[in-house]
RNA sequence: GCCCGAGUGGCGGAAUUGGUAUACGCGCACGACUUAAAAUCGUGUCUCGUAAGGGAUGUGGGUUCGACCCCCACCUCGGGCACCA
């Protein structure tokens, strides 16, 4: 028998299941549905390689299975296409973004079809359609016109806070939102004009306005990401294309309270099905900390320093405290600082240096605040005051209080000769008289001494009493801190769906109504930057007029609630119909790379669970289930780029082998999760398998396989059954090889069997399987086929092999019947006629016999 | 620096999660078929040793009747965070 034509055969099939419709999600509503999800690709410019579609193979191997188990699938496909890199290929190939996109989606449409992914194309989607960015703008209306209610623990509409502000003003609103929020009563609110109570409630809105420092290139006039940036030879911040210098400018955001969900996205983890892996990232990325708030009163003012630690047993040998740049402390009290023109200058230097150029760790710079001094609240002494840039503004409350302990504190001790102080015990051995950081005592574990009536309780045991001891003199209290930060949610570009808001002339900012959405992008003929560094949008002369917002959203915004969308990709009238979200309600298996850790599945999670509180979905998580595909790396262990000219092409490998081989090939090569080297020396293996499995046909006959034959069926069917469920695709294709193998060196195979074995190969290689099932009579796809089950009865092992070690060292193997019992088999063990000499002249201490595996004999 | 994860033949990897290490595949060698080659099929393939037997899962220790698996230390690689108080 010849081997197939691979061309022949799968363009054939793709183009029946497509006129059939053989993967179209069903209509109906019945229980047994299943969600099955790949991250939508970014169509770039230069296709598919050979790594993309790992993962996607992956989850269709996933859901053809379920679809033959009887499952309702929605297993859609689309493209996220708004962003930097379409923007870029575009301004270099002098072409409109929507051009670009639409020859990209075209390529990788093309390319995603010749695998035999069994997605239903009908529901594909476009994150720069505006029938689905309409939907981008409606949700981020939802949230604009939103607050975080802590009480309630939940978002609430920002009406019904302008209603509480009116009966009662805001003193006992209990709401995440901005900083230097004034209290005021009723009244007050009342009186305030349109103006005054639009920037009242946006610090309240879970979309909201404010400022942040971006990366400015003067020469290019344009607001640089920061991957454009790159550091030139003498280590200083240049961008990407032309290498023109880059600084930092503060200009106009916007902005997600993703902060106000911190908690809820970090419990929200321990419910689902993802990797422990990127759990971990994300709990890292959130960063909780709990500790307190410690009062420092300056001396000769009625004020304090408010500090945020996590360490507070460390207080007792507190020794100076240090201020963020930014601290509100230095601009209020310019006039008592008696060096302010020193510190001044010193503010200036740090303004100017960019994140990267920050983080020299060993050279901590600083200026005291002469003339400023605070007093420990631990044990009323002295501290002196000092700004330094390691102290961040954005963290806790942008001041430090510093001693020994601390390598930072420690650091910028030792470099302008600051006392030091330790109030847990040194080791013996470290000498810290000479001021070495004691790093050994920093553990929970420490033992106080220097702290009064805490002396000899460890650092754990000391810290509850502490703060209850200084919260009872009102100098501390408990408080939780997370390092996340809100998101910023405006890009100065042009290729991203437009924010709905108008700025009108008195001041005021008005969102767009639900009929006027979307708010298209306008066709413009430049969209290069214009100088400003805001967005080309800012030079459209009608848009300006009208007063629209000139930021656009950045590239994450349509990838936030695709996964929604696909529910019901074309309703004209909600994002999803509830009937829609009411049946599938969330995503069941998530498959993509871990590189979206701290980006989209986070932001994805957030916008997931404040739709929930708004009632609009029925579960707070998006993703029960997320599954990482491994990269696959070129055959030179880099990363497949044009770069290094490492690219495989999935074209090539389709044309010579075919999308089946692929299949079975990027299944087999390893671990779905781990990243891997291709090699295109070992596909033919994969090829073979599946030639070896055409060829089995002519073994079969209508008549009963072997009993043998027969349990190694039913043994893989389980197997490739619980290891798809896994997604441990690379032992299933291994061990449909050892049936194989298994199953040539029979005189034949009973065609009920054979066409088992079909079914469970159907879903690594759906196109072959096919022409063979058809080919053996059938009239209804195999894809459509009821998923085998194995015969509980059939892969009963009547015989089992026992291993027989003497002393952990395997000597000789019995075989006795499947529960034979205990004494029976130890018995025939020590009579063994290999084992027998190893036992000559040794006393027997022991026997171990474990249940059908081994028999050890301790002598 | 801190936090995760991983180290098994020439190569990709498997090992029922503490119970016969190296399944399956690639490669390689030899053989069959062939005028010949390709394809295909068969046999072999961790290592030392003629053998009996010994040694091997990054390195060194430990726990155990028994360790790739658990514990401690170290080395290497990969990932995340990055002055987060």
């Amino acid at each position: 028998m010849k081997n197939y034509d691979h061309k022949k055969i799968e363009k054939k099939w793709q183009g029946i299941w497509d006129k059939n419709e053989t993967y179209k999600t069903s209509n109906s509503t019945k229980d047994k549905k299943m969600y099955v999800l790949d991250m939508f690709p970014y169509p770039s410019g230069v296709g598919l390689h050979v790594g993309h579609p790992r993962g996607y193979i992956g989850s269709d191997v996933y859901a053809r299975m379920k679809r033959m188990e009887g499952y309702n699938i929605l297993h859609p496909m689309g493209y996220d296409a708004f962003g930097l890199p379409a923007e870029q290929y575009a301004l270099e190939h002098k072409i409109h973004p929507k051009k670009a996109v639409d020859e990209n989606v075209k390529t990788f449409e093309r390319q995603l079809s010749m695998i035999g992914l069994s997605y239903d194309w009908s529901r594909k989607i476009n994150t720069t359609d505006p029938k689905y960015y309409k939907w981008t703008q409606w949700i981020f209306l939802q949230i604009y016109n939103s607050w975080y209610d802590k009480t309630k623990d939940k978002a609430r509409p920002i009406l019904e806070l302008e209603n509480i502000f009116e009966k009662s003003g805001n003193l006992k609103v209990n709401a995440v939102c901005n900083i230097n929020t004034d209290n005021f009563t009723s009244k007050q609110w009342c009186n305030f004009s349109k103006k005054e109570k639009n920037e009242i409630l946006m610090k309240y809105r879970l979309a909201y306005e404010g400022y942040s420092e971006v990366n400015w290139c003067k020469e290019m006039g344009t607001v640089l990401a920061n991957d454009e940036i790159v550091q030139d030879s003498n280590g200083n911040s240049v961008s990407e294309r032309g290498g023109y210098p880059v600084e930092k400018k503060l200009m106009r955001q916007w902005f997600m309270r993703i902060t106000a969900y911190a908690e809820k996205l970090l419990v929200g983890l321990d419910d689902l099905e993802w990797s422990d892996h990127i759990k971990e990232i994300q709990k890292n990325w959130i960063g909780k900390s709990e500790g307190s708030i410690v009062k420092f009163p300056v001396n000769n003012m009625d004020t304090n320093i408010e500090v945020f630690t996590t360490r507070i047993d460390t207080i007792f040998s507190g020794t100076f405290l240090v201020l963020a740049p930014e601290h509100v402390f230095i601009q209020k009290n310019k006039n008592i600082i008696s060096n302010i023109s020193l510190v001044e200058k010193y503010l200036e230097e740090v303004k100017n240096k960019l994140d990267t150029e920050r983080t020299d760790e060993s050279n901590k710079t600083g200026v005291e605040l002469k003339g400023v001094s605070v007093i420990n609240p631990a044990n009323g002494k002295e501290m002196s005051v000092w700004v330094s840039d390691f102290v961040l503004g954005s963290y806790g409350t942008g001041a430090v209080f510093a001693d020994a302990h601390d390598k930072r504190d420690f650091d910028m001790a030792k470099k302008y000769n600051i006392p030091l102080a330790v109030s847990i015990r040194p080791e013996d051995d470290i000498l810290f008289e000479k001021v070495k950081r004691l790093e050994e005592c920093f553990s929970d574990e420490g033992i106080l001494f220097n702290s009064g009536e805490f002396d000899g309780l460890t650092s754990k045991e000391a810290r509850p009493k502490i703060i209850e001891w200084l919260a009872s003199k009102n100098f501390a209290i408990k408080t939780t801190k997370y390092k996340m930060r809100d998101a910023v949610f405006a890009r100065q570009r042009y290729w991203g769906e437009p924010i709905p808001l108008k700025h009108n002339t008195d001041g005021t900012i008005s969102e767009l109504k639900g009929k006027d959405l979307p708010l298209e992008l306008p066709n413009v003929k430049s969209y290069e930057s214009i100088g400003t560094g805001e967005s080309p949008l800012a030079g459209v002369k009608s848009w300006v007029k009208e007063g629209y917002e000139t930021n656009t959203m950045p590239g994450w915004a349509g990838s936030s609630w695709y996964f929604l969308r696909y529910m019901d990709p074309q309703n004209p009238k909600n994002f999803a119909s509830k009937k829609a979200i009411d049946y599938w309600k969330n995503v069941d298996v998530y498959v993509g790379g871990q590189e979206h850790a701290t980006g989209h599945l986070l932001y994805s999670r957030f916008w997931n669970n404040f739709l929930y509180d708004m009632g609009y979905v029925l579960t707070k998580e998006p993703f029960k289930r997320l599954k990482n595909q491994g990269m696959i790396l070129a055959t030179d262990g880099r990363k497949m780029s044009k770069r290094w000219g490492n690219v495989i092409n999935p074209d090539d490998i389709v044309n010579n082998y075919g999308a089946d081989t692929l299949r079975v090939y990027e299944m087999f090569m390893g671990p779905f999760d781990q990243s891997l080297p291709w090699s295109t020396e070992s596909i033919i293996g994969s090829r073979r398998f599946i030639d070896r499995a055409y060829r089995l046909q002519e073994k079969v006959i209508n008549k009963k396989s072997s009993k043998d034959l027969e349990k190694n069926l039913h043994k893989v069917i389980k197997k490739v059954t619980n290891d798809i469920e896994n997604f441990a695709f690379n032992t299933a294709v291994s061990s449909m090889m050892i049936f194989i193998n298994e199953a040539e060196k029979e005189e034949f195979i009973g065609e009920k069997d054979f066409k088992m074995f079909l079914q469970i190969l159907a879903p690594f290689a759906p196109h072959i399987t096919e022409e063979i099932w058809v080919g053996l009579g059938e009239k209804k796809t195999i894809h459509r086929s009821s998923w085998p089950k194995y015969d509980k009865k059939k892969i009963i092992d009547e015989t089992i092999k026992i291993a027989i070690q003497v002393n952990g060292k395997v000597r000789s193997e019995i075989i006795v019947g499947n529960d034979e019992e205990e004494e029976i088999v130890k018995n025939l063990a020590l009579k063994d006629e290999n084992v027998v000499p190893w036992l000559e002249n040794k006393e027997i201490k022991r026997i171990i016999y474990v249940k059908g595996r081994i028999v050890n004999i301790v002598v």
